[in-house]
DNA sequence: TGTCATTGCTTGACACAGCAACTATATCGC
DNA sequence: GCGATATAGTTGCTGTGTCAAGCAATGACA
């Protein structure tokens, strides 16, 4: 399948010396930094208060924001942004935890899917408050409304770039918990 | 910068509801997604090109730009913001790769050094041209210098916030290669 | 309808991270 | 100097991810 991941679609020929100095890299280290202290910080946030990753949340989270709290497996694998077997991984793990369940899909005898219990909705909720808060007091209670808008556009741009050369999906493992 | 009332560095255990909406999440799922796509992109690049992870690069490079072009082992793990045990494994490969040195520590026996090898520049530098071409094409290529700015400043008052919580210390898999 | 490539998911082997336990050394208080 | 404690690094175990291979079902087509 898609054997995602262009091998190196670009051996990168010739690209021509990078005229990239030090002063040029200030907003990419912020970047980094801030994204490894920032998720480091919210999982072990997550995990203390609900024994929840961040990759189960985000997994439970796509399947309460489905059509019908389910997903197919690939689905599910492509909004999470992880490999196939990433992803039956994980849900063995959920389903273990019975905060997912797993069925057979009714069209396609190969597929299966994987739903949200009641028990999953209820811990997501309860997680969701911790996440959120999280997200707003280090993330969004200190980037001025003005700042935050340059960053999804600006950073928007680069995402898209990138998706329009590579096949892969993503999700984001945040999001409002609606009902 | 517009601190805009920001709620000092308060644990602010009075959270209770986030008042997080959907609107507010655009700068946060465009830094987490823009994130995961890029990273992801140039460890492929690099793996591709040079048969190095981005870990490694990074130690690598650390070790480069240290005084001696040798640092402790806790030194390194800190920079490159791995544990103790994780930085033993990194080097143990690399060590065993060619591209790094181990010796006991002069003036501490308990320590040990790690030192990068003539291999291991030879690899950096080759490494470091197809790394810094991706973060020039995909990143500082897309984002204008304002926006650079932007996302500099506020992101760097998320990590210092965050820095000012959490003991531990960061690295970052960039930077220019020196002579 | 029978064949065969493709697709969806799972499983096995492995890579690499962290934590906790361990060994060896250092350092402090006396 | 000597014991108690702290520190540096490694190792064992475990968690979690990937890739490659495998199996079952599908679908295209002669």
């Amino acid at each position: 399948m898609t054997s995602q991941a262009a091998p190196a679609a670009t051996p990168t020929p010739a690209t021509r010396r990078s005229p990239v100095n030090e002063a040029e890299l200030g907003a990419w280290r912020a970047f980094l930094q801030t994204h490894a202290r920032l998720l480091r910080r919210l999982d072990e946030d997550l995990q203390a208060a609900h024994g929840l990753s961040l990759a189960e949340y985000d997994a439970l989270l796509q399947l309460v924001n489905a059509p019908e709290r389910r997903l197919r497996m690939s689905a599910l694998a492509d909004r999470v942004l992880l490999s196939r077997s990433g992803i039956t991984r994980l849900v063995d793990r959920l389903v273990a935890d019975g905060m997912v369940e797993r069925f057979a899909c009714p069209t396609d005898a190969r597929g299966s899917m994987a739903a949200i219990t009641a028990l999953g909705v209820s811990r997501l909720r309860a997680a969701s408050r911790t996440h959120l808060d999280g997200v707003r007091r280090y993330f969004l209670d200190v980037v001025s409304s003005e700042e935050q808008a340059t960053i999804q556009d600006s950073l928007e741009r680069v995402s898209d770039r990138l998706a329009g050369q590579l096949p892969g999906e993503d999700s984001v493992c945040t999001a409002a918990l609606e009902g």
